[in-house]
DNA sequence: AAACGCGCCTGCGGGC
DNA sequence: TGCCCGCAGGCGCGTT
């Protein structure tokens, strides 16, 4: 999936496209994704105006006119392709939502990891989803100080830690490599044993990584398309996300691929020493 | 109670 | 060519 700033970046297509309009009507054509698809979900929010299009964590959050939410989460291969038109449906899509004005949008999902459903209450954080998330990585509020309170008693390693969601949400099993490689800080090494400088340097990289993806269209890798069918660009500038043996940018050394909590890192030995 | 590891599901590419 | 295995932007759950 997706991580943060390809979340961002649909959410930025969708916005222009959907605000002001309302569903005339939402067809599920397969249910079972992550959680299934309530059976009522275009007669709980057909007709009602769309007045916010929101990201939280990775999460797509539409708030409607009748204190309704509608909820999207694009897992790992999932995707929204806009058309203005009745589009052609294939095999791995899963909702078909009618607009107003005509428009048509697709949710399509290969894994079947990702989720949508609709909050009644639009205070997110009285939904099971949402409750538990951390802060956004992008606020004020995940600063140098904050990471180091959360994280000096932790032994954990710091990429699991960063990538866990109630310490902040967001950063992905990509840009946590690429975070870490910016801040010269190994991904093995436990949260407890980074200096608040090194921290404070984290946080930054970690933001600028974010930005910087967000301002390219995200990352397109495999599966994960912008709402228009385009690529997102950011995965040109990777640095260290699926170079395994590729020389560091800054070194030279082949960088290294080790597995941490089931998922790959990848990192540059000598760069990013414990 | 934090932390691990597994399962959810499908497709693709590499190795044999 | 074909089969089998490992792996993939995430997340929640049960178990330690």
């Amino acid at each position: 999936m997706p991580e943060l700033p390809e979340v961002e970046t649909v959410k930025n297509y969708l916005e222009p496209l959907l605000k002001g309009q309302s569903f005339a009507e939402i067809e599920i054509l397969n249910p079972n994704l992550r959680i299934p698809v309530p059976d009522d979900l275009s007669e709980k929010l057909a007709n009602h105006k769309i007045e916010q299009v929101t990201r939280r964590a990775k999460y797509l959050a539409i708030y409607l006119e009748n204190n309704s939410v509608l909820v999207i989460h694009l897992g790992m291969t999932g995707k929204i392709f806009a058309h203005q038109e009745l589009p052609d449906t294939d095999k791995h899509d899963h909702l078909l939502f009618r607009l107003n004005n005509g428009d048509y949008l697709r949710f399509n999902d290969v894994r079947k990891f990702g989720l949508v459903t609709y909050l009644n209450d639009n205070d997110l954080t009285k939904s099971k989803l949402f409750s538990h998330l951390g802060i956004e990585p992008l606020s004020d509020e995940f600063n140098g100080k904050y990471l180091r309170e959360i994280s000096k008693n932790s032994n954990l390693e710091i990429k699991k830690f960063i990538m866990e969601q109630k310490n902040v949400v967001g950063v992905g099993n990509i840009y946590a490599s690429e975070a870490l490689f910016l801040s010269r800080i190994n991904p093995t090494r436990p949260s407890s044993k980074i200096s608040q400088k090194d921290t404070d340097n984290l946080v930054k990289n970690i933001k600028g990584v974010l930005e910087l993806a967000i301002s390219k269209g995200g990352s397109t890798i495999k599966d994960y398309r912008l709402v228009t069918g385009e690529s997102g660009y950011f995965q040109h500038e990777f640095k260290t996300y699926g170079k395994e043996n590729n020389p560091c940018k800054i070194c030279s050394t082949p960088i290294k691929k080790i597995v941490q909590g089931g998922r790959s890192t990848f990192y540059c030995p000598k760069c990013q020493k414990n």
